[in-house]
DNA sequence: TGTTAGCACTCAAAATATTGGAGTGCTAAC
DNA sequence: GTTAGCACTCCAATATTTTGAGTGCTAACA
């Protein structure tokens, strides 16, 4: 059987229709709002073919009808379409601009939640692949050293640095060992940083237990699992809204991932991976989510580029009924509003 | 009438059975499990006494009886009396063992929400009371300088600082800036660093601007508002094991308190400053905590200290039902695995 | 005088029955 | 190909009944 335009057209109706009111549509609801002027009957007809085509399905005998996945899917594939323009625009470039990376962050995901009436989830660059600025050590007491890292973009992370004591440092000690950091470390990202780096750093040292205190400490703060990488998320109270996703214990479930985080960590990133080279705006409908508790949602992605390598990604989750030509839009416009923000 | 021994040990049966059960307490169940051997029929005498002193009440007649809140707060006053010494232990000196505080607060709110099966709230000691340790900048690029605070606690606070260009830095200048600022800030809250300080401070240099633009981030950072304070939660799905709590739109509510947390920071400060010099344990039953969303809770709030007047507050939020007994337990026995945390 | 057995009564919650209406599929006529 | 009409289905809302846990009161008892 062929989709024809007339097909569509109902397909469309429906789905809008259901978007709006979660309830499942009938019939007589597209004979009158679909302005193709048929007959409840006709309608029955072809809503009867479309069901045997798999894009809607009832509930139940003498219901009307919702859309399936491949329903939805069909229709955002469609909205994919004719919204290319502004989804291309996503993508974009802000590297250097960035002075505090983490509240632009932390604001983006709050108006994300706030506009769509979704929950959100922003993760910042991974560290894992971002390169070390510069390094800066400084003594606290006799067995403390502060270590400052700056990595590109920015952004900063510190540690205390735990000493033995059996070797005794002093201001300038201190002042050598930092020129030796930054000149050895600068430009790499944690993954660079091998045995053969540190042997070859510690060749050039009096200081080894101190460097390899030091080194030591680098690698743990930068070297964090997906769990502690930066992610941000609002909004999650936002599913109340939707009764489909909070009866039984599905909110419970969901609010869970919320809480956590890492399997939200996961799911976003894995959309980035995906989404290599392929378009920056990304649909999982219900099943396709590759996570459990998101069975019944929907999840909305985009990649931004902070430029050298440095990507995050932006995510809404909400009910499979979700307006995703708005959620399209609001990610299309954030993106100049964050442009903006870091002029 | 007054409130004899018999009485207690009934008011006791009814609230031990309802804080396992949730349902209300029939004079059947009493007479059987209370020890008195007593008939049912003089229990109900006896629960018909306690419900006119206003201790017990019933959800409807014909129906058992349920704890008021003045039922809980005699049975809570009670078990306070009886576990005095290790209420009194919770109070713990652990300044300068700290290392990485942060990791330790949400290790300990994680514990505390897995243990009670109660939702968590952990908030870390106030910045804004807490003394500057000392202070490091170093040069970023030529219109950006890195700055470092450590506080007391060896709490790590960085920041950009923005310059306008008009002064040039180089090495040897940030290192008396440096000095400079140590010198007249470290052993200062943010609330000691008045205009006649700062006016000293620029006596001593010529890099007036570029010390207004360190300053103004200084203060910037530290002097922060309650919600943005340090405060890390955990287990609030809990709140969906007790149906209390969850029916209507209570949940909602609640987990938006959790996810904002201004609001609980808020409740919990407020816990610590109008627990001054009373007991580092408290206990809010229902309407009696200050917030709104709260009134179906009861929380349970332990102070600690970490010397030098640095404070922080340990919070449990669960339904009035709460095994009020167990939670007292719980945050001593915590207390003794923080310290052991800190050797 | 305090305790208890017994009984009539109450009321929420669970189980069951009733109804209404939205929606369908099918058929026959246009 | 389209449509009116009709019998049929089934959820959801409402009403009804049943059940049982619990109460208060009274009268008898130790």
């Amino acid at each position: 059987m062929e989709l024809d335009q007339r097909k569509v057209v109902i397909l469309t109706t429906i789905i809008k229709n259901y978007l709006e009111t979660g309830e499942p549509v009938g019939s007589r609801t597209i004979s009158k709002y679909s302005g193709l002027n048929l007959s409840s009957a006709t309608i029955r007809n072809e809503m009867s073919d479309l069901e045997e085509m798999g894009y809607i399905l009832q509930p139940h005998t003498s219901a009307g009808r919702i859309p399936s996945d491949k329903g939805y899917r069909f229709y955002v594939d469609q909205l994919m379409e004719s919204h290319q323009h502004e989804i291309d625009d996503v993508k974009t470039e802000m590297f250097e601009k960035v002075d505090r990376l983490e509240t632009t962050l932390k604001t983006l995901v709050k108006n994300l939640a706030q506009n769509t009436n979704y929950a959100a989830v922003v993760t910042g660059p991974s560290i894992r692949t971002n390169k070390i600025k510069f390094i800066q050590t400084s003594l606290v007491d006799s067995k403390r050293l502060l270590l400052v890292i700056m990595m590109q973009g920015n952004i900063v992370k510190t540690a205390t640095v735990l000493l033995d004591g059996s070797e005794e440092l002093d201001f300038n000690r201190v002042l050598s060992i930092n020129m030796l950091l930054n000149d050895e470390l600068s430009g790499l990202s944690v993954e660079d940083i091998t045995e053969g780096r540190l042997a070859q750093l510690l060749a050039r040292t009096n200081h080894k237990e101190t460097i390899k205190a030091i080194v030591s400490s680098i690698v743990d703060v930068l070297d964090i699992k997906f769990g502690d990488s930066q992610i941000y998320t609002s909004g999650a109270t936002n599913i109340f809204k939707y009764p489909e996703l909070t009866e039984s214990d599905n909110a419970s479930k969901l609010i869970s991932a919320f809480e956590t985080k890492d399997e939200l960590a996961a799911l976003v990133k894995g959309a980035e991976e995906r989404g290599e080279g392929k378009r920056p705006i990304q649909v999982y409908i219900g099943d396709e989510s590759p996570l459990q508790n998101m069975a019944d949602c929907s999840v909305v992605t985009a990649s931004y580029e902070l430029g050298n390598g440095l990507k995050g990604t932006i995510g809404v989750i909400g009910p499979k009924r979700m307006d995703y030509e708005k959620v399209l839009e609001i990610l299309s416009k954030l993106q100049s509003e964050m442009d903006q923000a870091f002029k």
